[in-house]
DNA sequence: GGAGGCCGATCGAGCGCTCAATCAGGTGCG
DNA sequence: CGCACCTGATTGAGCGCTCGATCGGCCTCC
């Protein structure tokens, strides 16, 4: 599952692949924090090395340029929502329900790192092609996920979708709206949006308009 | 309608009023080629100067700062938005029939404009408090706008929604999927795109959900 | 002649990145 | 054990450069 996406593996001038893996991390920690707070651009290398408590050079030891910074970020921060989200979806059987918990999980990582989605939506630019590639990787594993949903409650009967990919596109893309919009929705608690949603795109979808859920 | 929105005037040296408004033009449409196919950052005021035939000088005669210059761009992009979507909407009495009109037209925007939308989500946050304010002023108008659909809907005993702003939100960016997400949605045709998204908001939001549109 | 608009050479702050110098820990030898 | 040596990680001053912004002189038109 993702592990092995194309890597771009990194150039590093130190060798000890154990000790590239704890040293990345760092770099990610701290320069997570302060990508969020500042943008990639406003960001300087300079800080984040301070940051994470290590010399300008040594930070370059590890990568090669600031765009691999945000390319590690990325990297680790998708790993992380898409094993959430297996997690919390694992098991469920009706595909009404695993996609109601699907939303459920997706919009409360959203919540909690809507820092990090931001970054994800607008810095992403940043990266070259290469990295981009490799962020639609892992996006369209992402997608993958709810369009299997789709597609089994499909053959159950029980959505009626013309189109899954894009409808899955549109499914995923729909739960960043608390984090990019925010600002609009103030007022408005996550219990509330997830409900909105879950209504709206379970209606929206449900080949037998009767049962509808949450009916009220 | 949006044309007092909370103007951040900018600060001049030149005095005719009516220059100023012609070289703003000069100055919005050679920035927003050069935004939309470089980013913000990657711009120089130079390029910017270059591209609209003025002098680096006389360019700052018109504008304080660079942020001014996407501030011009956002302003004047976000008000021909409001005024096609207007346009193309007036004096349709169903709701169900406007709502549709309105997906179809954002959708059309969006389409031709879709560097545009990009650069709106992409680099919005290196505008400054005050004109992240601007920004969202106008967003709210348009967002008011779907409201005010869904209101008269709800009325009319036609949709059944409990948040209608927060759904109104959901509306207009679920629109944005056809550009941030274009990658991912190769293949499809604006067409598709605009019947699938009809298709699910309007089957989501039905009162009455026997009534579906275009069943197929 | 002077006010208003125009110009681009110039400034200097700030950036990403390099590199010669330094340090730490392991290894072999007497 | 102690010393010499070596490899590889660490350091930060500084290089080269870019960019936003300025400023003083120039032109034009009333």
């Amino acid at each position: 599952m993702a592990t092995d996406m194309p890597q771009k593996d990194i150039e590093t001038i130190v060798k000890d692949q154990d000790l590239i893996g704890r040293r990345h991390l760092q770099i990610c920690d701290a320069a997570l924090k302060l990508f969020s707070r500042k943008g990639f651009h406003r960001t300087t290398v300079r800080e984040i090395a301070e940051a994470c408590g290590l010399g300008i050079g040594t930070l370059y030891s590890y990568i090669k340029t600031k765009e691999d910074i945000l390319h590690l970020v990325y990297r680790r921060i998708l790993e992380s929502f898409e094993a959430r989200m297996l997690e919390a979806t694992r098991g469920i059987q009706d595909p009404r329900l695993q996609l109601k918990a699907a939303l459920e999980e997706t919009l409360k990582i959203y919540d909690e790192c809507q820092d990090v989605v931001l970054l994800l939506y607008q810095e992403s630019h940043a990266l070259g092609r290469q990295g981009l590639q490799g962020l639609f990787e892992v996006d369209r594993t992402y997608v993958g996920f709810f369009r299997e949903i789709l597609d089994r409650g499909i053959r159950a009967g029980q959505f009626a979708v013309k189109e899954p990919h894009l409808l899955a596109v549109c499914i995923l893309f729909l739960c960043a709206v608390w984090d990019l919009k925010r600002w609009n929705l103030q007022g408005y608690t996550l219990e509330t949006v997830i409900e909105s949603l879950t209504t709206l795109i379970l209606n929206g979808i449900s080949a037998d308009p009767l049962v509808k859920l949450q009916p009220q």
